[in-house]
Parts: structure tokens; C-alpha cells; sequence
DNA sequence: AATGAATGAGCCTTCATTCAT
DNA sequence: GATGAATGAAGGCTCATTCAT
């Protein structure tokens, strides 16, 4: 792929934004490279001069997005935080932190769980696992899960909390206001701020 | 619509099944009428002829998805259980085994939570609504909520849950086994387990 | 053609009637063998059964009103009459008593001067000159010519009107109603009186 | 639309001579976009490129038909001429002459009086109410009708050589070939003589 | 005789991709 | 490097015609 390589930078972050705000919009089979190329203010052409065809740069958008967040939530995570659900707040804090700064970042990662285009869906699999693997990693990592009383198995706690994050999302589909994602979240630390309460010892 | 009163209703039924899979494969965007004719093993023009457009046969599913699993619930629903957990596990259940019979109708409404194409976005809306309000009416009908602790907010819990089976039901797009549920199901059972030891007064 | 030894008359009226006025309203191309069969009242089928395709039916009914056209012509003229402008006028009020009871008809005419469907364009000039042969017959048929002025050529005044004729009949192709005509007959006729003033020895 | 600011303005020559032909000769219902971009020699795609759909298409070739004939009308207009017979004279050969310039102009716009597709007939009307102004204002344009014997009735005249007019034109409708149009021209302007002769004081 | 389900060609339109300039 | 005109496949839909019943 070119898109490393090339000194005209500038030219692909235009195409970058707005390859993501109109995949985010539409989902990859309605946008249109037409489109893309309209909102980065460049001709149709070069699209497919620097990322090869409408897949590929769909793709790297998705490989670039998850690499931003592993980023994001390298720099901003706090090794001191040795809670669970304090952890799990942090987190969620981090992302929050990546939506106000860079809406279409997360916007075309969540559309990423909606896409069901075959032509993409295998390899945005990967990614997701990919996704998965990461949170595990910093989810655990010096966390002290013996205040759960014995019979609360933090593992299942986290599950549950991770589909509640994804249903959570889907949610946001349509229209992902900061303020409706404050809200959810709000009642999500309630969630946990009870479960910190009752199934701690 | 010719749907109801067709003598023919064997093909409709293949018409039915193969627009279920391939739109729960696809998305309605992507999902293309050659290939549900295809699968339905009927000439291209036979769809239209029965549902007259690929945005009224889309919409039709959804109504008759959304009314068979209603009917499935009221059949199964039982009044007796006064518990809110249990009252949760129960209609599980009863999704569940509407999986196990007909797995293509929970995956099309599965999908429908997914669907961005504008053409369906506003009738689906309603669809969903109905299916959260007769979701809430089931839920809250004849349940002790006094058993919670005083702090712990019923609807808060239920909220999340729901988020839950909203994650977990978009893990399960792709390949909807009927192992992988029951594991899945396994799994929150423990959590709604869980929940009512230490939620509870 | 097996229009004209079938028993069941009655249903091939229908179809007939019902193709004359769908053809007139919509041409060939857009009027549809399923509205036609609606509007009769019959099965699709039975269309093609009776008149074997779309274009034979087009083509039979052109004839079948041509025919009609002539022979009303025949039972309303009257030899008494040899004026060149009388005569026209006797002609002129054959056809709008034609339209009165069978509007039909001469809206099916009337559409044919404008069909340009290439399949079925060439059989209609056929009957187009059909019917100018016709009228010329009735037209001279002991006409008194001798009355005009000596270098009035009542062959190119005729010409002139029956160019006229034709372009009346196109200002009256939506909504043939029969008070437009009236108006428009009034003006040929005073057009008419004024020849017959001036143009006359 | 793009057909105006276009540099490639050959390739939209070839199209809308094309489409003047094949719209011309089929109607706009039978005429397709492939036929007109066969006779184009293009892709079949580049029509809705430069002109975004058929019915756009059609307007277009509307407007710019009608434009081109006020012009020609502007610019051939004698206003000199003060006689009722002599002025429609000029006005028939100014159309003569763009006939033999551009002869899929005027079988275009002769066409336009013919079409019955619902698609573009209101839109057709205005272009067609908007010629009949500009004739009108032209017609009476420093005309001296005090000529006229006093219970004749120029309108009247008028009307009736409009009719005339339109009736010849439908009679040319298939291969305007040069010669049987300046044969009718020459019956057509024999009757003004004629009129002139006779209905003069 | 009568029906209408079934077929498949053809329509207009969209769009990823290519390539001459 | 950059452009956008050009291509052609594919999409949803309509409909004359056929044919099993």
C-alpha cells in the first residue's frame, strides 16, 4: 500500500476523513466513491490511485481506526487503577474521551460491527477479534479480583458488561450525539457502581 | 398484498425462507432479489409478482416476523412467575426455542436492529418500538419488584440486561448454532443467578 | 383470427371495449395487457387466447373501428346533398353522433394518428389511407364543384381542411369531452360559411 | 445538469442529435436509453452521466429545441411585413429554413405535441403553451387587419391555418424528406392566396 | 374454456474501476 | 501526479407471453 510511503500526506488524511464520515454514514455498499472523492475535495481517480479499490481502502480505514484506539487507550490508560470496575470506568472514559475528539473514528468503528457486506465481513471479523484481544489485555492487567465474593466469577461479570457495551452501541447507531452517549453512560457506572456494592465482599 | 390470500402458499413459504436468509445474510441493501429468487428457487420476477417490491417484501418479514414471535410469546408466557429473574429466564426460553423451530425469523429481526438503508430505516423504527413495548408489558406484568434492595433500581437492571441480550444476539449473527446459544444462555442464566443472591433484600 | 366465430361474443366485447379504452388512454406501448384484462374483467389469459397477441388485438381493434366509422358513414349520408360545404358539415355531424354513443371509437382513432410504437406503426398507415380513401369517396359523391369561383381549386380547399380536421382532432387528445368539441365544430362551421361566401361564384 | 458548462461538447452533440432522433421517431416511452446510446456511439451509462435520467434528457432536448426555434424566429423575423397572408408566409419559411438546417429540431418538437407519457406531459404543456405565445405575439406584430372584409374574422382565419398547420405536420411526421415539404408549403401557401384574394375588401 | 402463476427479456439507473490526457 | 470521462456489469422493476391446471 502506497498510503505510507506517499509524501503528499495531506491529500490522503482528505481522503481518510472523509472516507470515514461517508462510510459511517452509509455503510460500505451505499458509499460511493463518488462521494468520498466529493468530500475530500479530490477527483475520483485518486482514491483508487492510493488505496487500490474501494475494499482496500475500506480496510485500511478499519486497521488505521483500531490502531488509533489501541493508541489512545495505551496513552491514556493508568496502571495505578487496580479496581475493576474503577478499570472498566477508565476505559470507557478513554473512548469517550476518543469520540469528543475524533467523532468519526469511533463512529466507523461501530459501524464496523453493523457491516454485513460479504465482500468486507471476513476480514472486519479479525479486526474485531483483534479488538477483543486488546481490551482483554488491559482489562486485567493488574486488576485485583479477589474482593468478588467467591462465587462471582469476575469473568462472567466482564462478559456481561462487554455485550451490554456492544447493545449499548448499537444504540448510538443512528446519530451518535455526545450527549445521548453521557446519558448511557451515566447509567452504565450505576450499573457498576451497584455491582461494586453487592458482589464485592 | 397477495401474501395472505394465495392459494399457493407453498412457493410464497420458499419466497418467505429465502428472502429471511439472504436478507439476514446481507443487509437489505446488498441483498439482491436475483438471489432470493435464486434461492427460492423461482423465476426472477415472481418476487415482485407476490410482494411487489423488494421494500415491501423487507417490510412484510418484518411484520410477520414481529407478529410470529409476539404470538410465541403470549403462547408461552406464564402468568404464575412473579420473580423478575425468573420472569426473565422464562422468556428467554421462549426466544430460544422460536430459535431452535424457526432460526430464520429470529435472525431477519436480529438483522433488523442493524439495517441502515434509509429506503426501510423509519417503517423499521416501528417495528421496534411495537417490539419493546410488548418486551416491557410481558416483563412487568404480575412482577414483585419489592424483593430488590432499596437502592438497586429494577429498571436500571433491566436496562442493562437488555443492552446484554442486544450484545450478545449481535455475537451471534453470523452462524447461529444452537450450541453456541445455550452456551450463551448458560452464561447469563449465571449472571441473572448472580444477580438475584445479591440484588435482593 | 378467431374473433369473429366465437360463441361467447360477449366476453370478447368486453375485452374489446376495455382494450379500446385503455389503448386511448395510455398508446400502445404503456398500456398493459393486465389493465386491459382488469378493466374487462377477465383473466389475462384469455386475451392472448382470443386475440392471439398484444399487436393483433391493437391491430384488429383499428380495423374493427374503421369499419364501424365507415359504415356509420354510409347509413348517415345523405345523396341528396351536393353541396361541397354542406357536405362536409353532414360529415363533420356523422362523426361527433359517433363520438355521442360510442366515444370510445374515435378516442381509439384518434389515438392511432399519434402512435409511433415502431411495432405496430406500418399496419396503421394502411388504415389511415383507408380511411382518406373512404372520405374522399363520400366527399365527391355528386358534388356540385361547379360553383366555385374559377380559380378556386376545391381540392386544395379540401386539402386544407382536412388538414385542419386533423389538427382539431390532436388539440382534442386528453379528455375528448364533448362540449370542446361542440366549440371547436361552431368555429369550422363558421369557417366553413365564410368560404362558402366568399369562395363560391 | 452539466450539459451547459461541459467542455466535451462533441460527445453531448452526438447524444443529443441521437436522442432527438430516437425520441423522435419512438416516443419517450419506447425510446431507450440503450438505443440512444448506441446511436450516440457511446456507453450506455454516459447519458445519465451528462444528463442525469431520461426525463431530464427529454426536458432538456425541450428546452433547447424550443429555444433554437424562437431564435431562428427572431432572427428571420421581417418586421416590415404588415400583411396577415404575406407575414405567415415568412413565419412558414423561417421554419422551412431550420428544417433543412437541423430537421430532427422540428420532428423533435413535432413529436412533442404527440406525447402522452404522464412522466413529462405537464412539462411538455408549458413548452408548448410558451410556443404558442411566441407565435401569437409574432403573428399580430404590426399587421394591418383592417383589410379584411368586415365579417371575417382574422382569429378565426388563424385558428384554422394553425389547425391546418399542425395536421400538415402530423402528415410529415415519418420521413420529413425537403421535397414533400416544400410540395405542401406550395398547396399551403395557395390557400393564402386564395384568402387573401377573396377575403380582402 | 378459463385461469393466473411462471418465465425471462428488457427497461432505467447506479457505480466501481480504468485510462487517455 | 491528477483528472474525470468512459465503460459495463449489476440492481430493482415491468410486462407480454406461455402453459399447467
Amino acid at each position: 500500500m502506497k498510503a505510507f510511503i506517499n509524501p503528499h500526506a495531506e491529500k490522503q488524511e482528505h481522503i481518510i476523513n472523509a472516507a470515514l464520515n461517508v462510510f459511517s454514514r452509509n455503510g460500505y455498499r451505499k458509499a460511493s466513491m463518488a462521494d468520498i472523492a466529493e468530500e475530500a475535495g479530490i477527483a475520483k481517480g485518486m482514491i483508487n490511485y492510493y488505496f487500490g479499490s474501494k475494499k482496500n481502502l475500506y480496510l485500511y480505514l478499519a486497521e488505521l481506526c483500531g490502531k488509533n484506539m489501541a493508541e489512545e487507550m495505551r496513552n491514556g490508560f493508568d496502571p495505578m487503577v487496580t479496581d475493576f470496575f474503577d478499570n472498566m470506568k477508565m476505559m470507557t472514559g478513554i473512548k469517550i474521551a476518543l469520540i469528543r475528539e475524533h467523532p468519526a473514528i469511533l463512529t466507523f468503528l461501530t459501524s464496523l460491527y453493523l457491516e454485513k457486506a460479504p465482500e468486507v465481513k471476513d476480514n472486519i471479523q479479525e479486526f474485531m477479534a483483534e479488538g477483543l484481544r486488546l481490551r482483554e489485555q488491559f482489562m486485567y492487567q493488574d486488576v485485583d479480583i479477589s474482593r468478588f465474593e467467591d462465587d462471582v466469577d469476575p469473568k462472567l461479570i466482564d462478559k456481561l458488561l462487554v455485550w451490554a457495551a456492544e447493545g449499548l452501541t448499537n444504540n448510538l447507531r443512528q446519530g451518535l450525539d455526545i450527549e445521548k452517549i453521557e446519558a448511557f453512560t451515566k447509567e452504565l457506572y450505576a450499573c457498576l457502581d451497584l455491582m461494586k456494592k453487592y458482589f464485592y465482599k
